[in-house]
DNA sequence: CCGTATCCGAAAAGATACTG
DNA sequence: CAGTATCTTTTCGGATACGG
């Protein structure tokens, strides 16, 4: 048991770091397969993608489905509780949209 | 130049790490000065404080006053720019809040 | 195809001491 | 009171090789 001070602390505590976000914004779109989120993710490695979707598993946001074939197939989709966190992701991908433009503005009246 | 593949990232640049979130959090509720955040944030060090608001105030969405007196007196706030952001943070407590009570509820009935 | 294990370097975070 | 500088520790993320 964990002794928060704000309740925002728990949600980064699932959702935080490099990757977990991304993951999440990529499943918001529909089921995916292993390879097809590596794809989606320029960067990430295969040890980074099983960890961090583990997590999302254990936090019960992600559900992993195995298929029992060779070769192997797993699929990833979001639990109905991990649908809950859409609202966080949609505004955090709109304010990083408005940001980037925000950012390209002030490269056209730069004073130097 | 960055070249991110989701807005998200610009996002995830500018409030990712351990405190921004928090320290935003605070500055929501209005002015504070040094010791205040300090007092609020338990845990953190006077060098993981300072800069991390450096961070925000180079984004542009945390401003800096310092009252030139002796002893010291420095005041941070938000900008019009890091008010913007609060639909991000409030989304955030929400569901952290939620996430604490479901996981409250679940240890109630567990099944071992 | 998907996942695990191991090793390694970079970066984050913490402790402490010092300055104006 | 607020901030800086330095050092150490810890965590995170990446490369690689291997296994079912």
């Amino acid at each position: 048991m964990k002794g928060y001070h704000m309740s925002i602390e728990a949600t980064l505590e699932v959702i935080g770091g490099k990757w977990k976000c991304l993951i999440l914004c990529h499943l918001e779109t529909g089921t995916k397969r292993t390879s097809e989120l590596k794809n989606l993710l320029p960067g990430i490695t295969q040890k980074m993608l099983t960890q961090q979707l583990r997590d999302l598993e254990e936090d019960g946001l992600v559900i992993r489905n195995v298929y029992k074939q060779v070769p192997p197939k797993v699929e990833y989709r979001l639990s109905e509780y991990g649908k809950s966190i859409s609202p966080i992701l949609d505004a955090m991908c709109h304010w990083g949209k408005d940001h980037l433009e925000q950012a390209e503005k002030n490269r056209g009246h730069a004073k130097a």
